[in-house]
RNA sequence: GGGCGAAUAGCUCAGAUGGCUAGAGCGCUUCCCUUACAAGGAAGAGGUCACAGGUUCGAGUCCUGUUUCGCCCA
């Protein structure tokens, strides 16, 4: 045990000690193994002046001095390891991070998912279960390979002057350079990870998990090399998989042209010279390899098993049918070019036919191009038009709207070219992740994204997952002097089996590609864990519980860690998917530089401080929708921050010295006002615990926010204030304190350090847990529900709030008191005992309030409330006119909801139709529209 | 072409299994530096819940259709 501080410690503790505290002193130092809780030290204000506490807290928070100081302290004791839980042994519950890219930066999305997942770890942490949030970070291939390939242009080399082995050096030390700062970004987030077990996908462990997964999928026949069109970008000169292409809705051309018909003239017109054939992309000409038309189109028919020739090349291609052709669509006659277009492939491999790939990597074009061999994609285009329309072969050219294929990162034109790659045959595992769902066994939140899910998973294609880069998990394949592959965990295991092979050790190249980064990304939640080993942390922490991450990659990630998971672990990876939206400005928009709305979250943190952007990001948004962020609303949740930090200076300001905090208040103490405010404390935490248990996090921190400030702060405090003067004052603040520190336990989650700041100024019993991060979940104390107080308080409330509106429309002076009368009828002993309450709410003056009704003659301002007649009288102020209106005003709304209750009960379905509950609650709100109703009528009989 | 979402106060958004007079923040009007808080307090204005049907004792909420916007897939 690291401070020397006994665990009971209780004293009370010198008035300059809050400094000292905050620069961590008097905590000691908990290595993150120990399970020894330090207690930290409460600190009772100085007996005596019951206005003046010992010390001050800070007239506003200050989460600059707060922030880093109370992360620190959480992560030296140890309290984000699943080990130093209350039940360390118990039910365990587990988030694996979605691993941010180890070299990005950080914005909004990363902020929200790490408070969404941040505030479900600590919810759970704090109910008992052993929470583990296991952190780590991405290598991501391209991104990364992108940036040190421009460090390295900026500095006048290459990747390929360089060579492979020097450039993954840069790329690692690129890693470790900005590895630090993600991770220190996701730290200030306030992000309870157990960092002890942080993991990054290129790990030697998360290395050989890659192996591992490759060697038995290509075992298993699942994984194969094969040469198939691909999504080719020739900017990132790779091959990129279906999900990394986005198709942009662009006005392109639609170009229409003749193919001649071998042995005809183009002079004997359509149909008979020619095919009229249309494309967007002309210069895929030169690698036709057939016509086709539809079997039934009688404009061509007999032109099927024919030779028409390639325009230019006058290569003879075949003339074929096939019932893919639309006969409605352009000219109804297609071309044919297997090797650069995906449908046009899948014809070619039904036809038989020749598949001529024109292109080089580059996009420039090859050898098969004839005379336009060496041009770049377009530039060949325009050129071969040209020269098509000289030859005659041009019929015209229409503007036309058409879906292009981009890169989705860096956004140019994807071009479908055969190439031989890997592929995932992901057939039977996507089976296994459609049953997982189907059965119930992964629930995905919101549901609508599981109609997505399966969709997708429905309709898979094989999965490209080689690229062409450098930085990535290589290839486990070697090649044999005759091509021979072998695919082994490590290059001597590839060896030992090439000797078996070929009788001989021979040489072996191993493959030169790595794999795309999503096939380590869908290994994360279990090889984060250990496996392919069987490790304790797999065996205990595996399956984890909950997926949290963005519905934009439900399909590159979550889809393939469900269906890895269930091929590798025989497990689902995890039990419920939730899916947040994404970030937007206010208005809207997507952030973006180059729009230069960017709301960075660092910049948001260091001006109104992490939690008032928690709060923001979790109550701003609603499972799977996109949410929009201002800035304003930021400050309105750090002004929250600043009010509870207000409540609570205004609290343990009223607390003596020799204070001892009981836990919950005995009952048969309590007056009205806090039988109240713990009714009502009960109903907000079965309310909250509902929403979190249902995953709606936003609602249940705004019912908190609401209850905080519109009922304990508006209500509950200025109602304790006058009784905190008097000989009742120990129960008032029993009940300030246990409503305070129950309310900071359920905003805990949602704003972690300024709780933690608070709580820890609070007073505790001795058996309480050392700090609110590891402080047990409030749960509703049945003894303590008490609709008769709600409903006695609420009527207060009415009648201060019309004495607060009379006063406002009156315009008395805010700070004057003034008298009145009370004619509360079937509420008189109500009112007379908590009359002090109502006195200093309104703002009345003790001295000259009564009860009945005032004497004859008395100017007064009449006012109703439910049941309750109120007098306030203010003499010449009082314009009888201007209450006589009022009260018509009123009367004629309660008319009109008497009219409409009565309704209601008149209505025999109603009444044998609708729950008792609700009936009841109509009848009880008819009888008070009519108690308030004869009221109104007698004071306007008054006045009249 | 198929699917999904959104449409509620001037703006940004909440409104679980249908059930009192539909809420909040910001903005707006009036007043107040009242000894927790001006990053605050009090009072107030502001909504035919996109539209049309339907189910129901009862619809912002459920169903059908329409319009507008957005997203995903092909």
């Amino acid at each position: 045990m690291g401070g020397g501080h006994s665990p009971s410690s209780s004293k009370v503790v010198p008035r300059n000690l809050p400094s000292l505290r905050r620069e961590g002193f008097l905590f000691g130092v908990a290595t993150s193994q120990s399970r020894c809780w330090l207690r930290p030290l409460f600190y009772p204000p100085a007996a005596g002046n019951l206005n003046m506490p010992s010390f001050t807290l800070p007239k506003a928070y200050d989460f600059r001095t707060t922030e880093s100081r109370l992360y620190r302290w959480w992560e030296e004791n140890g309290w984000f390891k699943p080990e130093n839980s209350r039940n360390p042994d118990g039910k365990p519950f587990v988030i694996s991070i979605p691993p941010p890219n180890v070299t990005g930066i950080l914005h909004q999305g990363h902020a929200l998912f790490v408070a969404l997942e941040d505030l479900m770890i600590r919810y759970q942490r704090m109910r008992g279960r052993a929470a583990l949030w296991v952190p780590g970070t991405d290598h991501a291939g391209i991104a990364t390979q992108l940036q040190v390939e421009k460090k390295l242009h900026d500095e006048g080399t290459s990747r390929e002057e360089i060579g492979r082995e020097r450039f993954l050096e840069e790329c690692w030390a690129w890693k470790e350079k900005y590895h630090g700062r993600i991770v220190s970004q996701l730290r200030r987030l306030g992000a309870s990870c157990d960092w002890d077990r942080e993991r990054f996908t290129m790990d030697e462990g998360l290395s050989r998990a890659v192996r591992e997964a490759f060697v038995r999928l290509y075992r298993m026949g699942l994984i194969y090399r094969d040469e198939y069109i691909v999504n080719w970008s020739p900017g990132l000169q790779t091959a990129v998989s279906d999900v990394e292409v986005e198709y942009s809705d662009e006005m392109g051309t639609l170009y229409y042209f003749k193919y001649p018909v071998a042995g005809a003239s183009l002079e004997d017109g359509p149909g008979v010279g020619y095919i009229p054939v249309a494309t967007t992309r002309p210069e895929t000409i030169l690698g036709d390899t057939a016509v086709a038309v539809h079997p039934d189109d009688e404009r061509y028919r007999h032109l099927i098993g024919k030779t028409c020739l390639v325009p230019i090349l006058n290569r003879p291609i075949p003339i074929i049918h096939d019932t893919y052709v639309d006969m409605e669509f352009g000219t109804g006659a297609l071309k044919i070019t297997p090797g650069h277009d995906p449908n046009d492939f899948e014809i070619g491999r039904r036809h038989g036919l020749q598949i001529i790939n024109i292109m080089n990597k580059d996009a420039t074009l090859n050898h098969e191009a004839g005379p336009y061999a060496g041009l770049e994609r377009f530039e060949a285009r325009k050129k071969l038009w040209a020269d098509m329309a000289a030859a005659g072969l041009v019929i015209k050219e229409e503007p036309y709207r058409m879906q292009v294929p981009r890169a989705q990162r860096g956004g140019e034109v994807i071009e479908p070219l055969v190439s031989t790659q890997w592929f995932v045959n992901t057939k039977p595992m996507a089976e296994m992740g459609l049953a997982a769902v189907r059965s119930g066994r992964i629930r995905i939140i919101p549901e609508r994204f599981t109609k997505v899910y399966y969709h997708w998973l429905e309709n898979l294609r094989p999965w490209c997952i080689s690229r062409q880069l450098w930085w990535g998990h290589r290839i486990p394949a070697w090649y044999g002097p005759d091509g021979h592959i072998f695919v082994a965990h490590t290059e001597e295991e590839a060896h030992e089996a090439a000797r078996e092979h070929y009788g001989e050790p021979v040489t072996l190249q191993q493959d030169p590609d790595v794999l795309d980064t999503w096939f380590s990304s869908g290994l994360w939640p279990f090889s984060t864990l250990g496996w392919p080993d069987d490790t304790p942390d797999l065996r205990r922490f595996y399956p984890t519980d909950v997926l949290e991450t963005g519905y934009d990659i439900l399909f590159f990630w979550v889809a393939r860690m469900i269906m890895q998971g269930l091929m590798f672990t025989n497990n689902i990876p995890f039990h419920t998917v939730y899916l947040h939206g994404i970030v937007r400005d206010e208005t809207g928009r997507k952030m973006s530089k180059t729009y230069g709305n960017v709301i960075d979250p660092i910049e948001v943190m260091d001006n109104y401080g992490t939690d008032a952007l928690r709060f923001t990001l979790l109550t701003g948004s609603t499972p799977g929708n996109d949410m929009n962020l201002s800035i304003e609303r930021i400050k309105a949740n750090r002004n929250f921050a600043n009010k509870i930090w207000n409540a609570t200076r205004f609290v343990l300001g009223n607390l003596p010295q020799d204070f001892r905090y009981s836990g919950a208040p005995a009952r048969e103490q309590l007056d009205l006002p806090d039988r109240w405010i713990l009714h009502r404390l009960n109903h907000i935490i079965r309310l909250a615990t509902r929403l979190f248990e249902n995953y709606q996090f936003g609602e249940a921190g705004r019912q908190v926010y609401e209850f905080l400030w519109g009922e304990f702060a508006d209500w509950y405090i200025e109602a304790a204030k006058p009784r905190l003067q008097g000989e009742g004052a120990e129960p008032v603040r029993q009940t300030l304190v246990y409503v305070l520190d129950q309310t900071l336990r359920l905003l805990h989650p949602f704003i972690p350090y300024v709780t933690e700041e608070l709580w820890q100024h609070l007073p505790h019993r001795q058996d309480e847990a050392p700090a609110l991060i590891v402080a047990a979940w409030p749960e509703a104390d049945e003894g303590l529900d008490d609709e008769e107080a709600a409903a006695g308080f609420e009527r207060l409330r009415e009648a201060v709030r019309s004495i607060r509106n009379a006063r406002s429309e009156y315009n008395v002076d805010p700070g004057r008191r003034i008298a009145a009368y009370f004619d509360a009828g079937a509420e008189d002993s109500l009112f007379r005992s908590q009359i002090e309450v109502v006195t200093t709410l309104a703002r009345l003056d003790p001295g000259r309030v009564h009860f009945g009704s005032p004497p004859e003659g008395e100017k007064c301002a009449a006012l109703v409330a439910g049941n309750v007649a109120i007098f306030l009288p203010l003499g010449g102020m009082v314009d009888v006119e201007a209450e006589l209106a009022r009260l018509q005003k009123q009367l004629a709304e309660t008319e009109k909801r008497l009219r409409s209750a009565e309704a209601r009960l008149a209505n025999e379905n109603f009444v044998s139709k609708a729950p008792a509950r609700v009936v009841e609650q109509a009848r009880q709100s008819l009888s008070e529209l009519q108690e308030q109703r004869a009221r109104l009528l007698e004071q306007i009989e008054a006045l009249s």
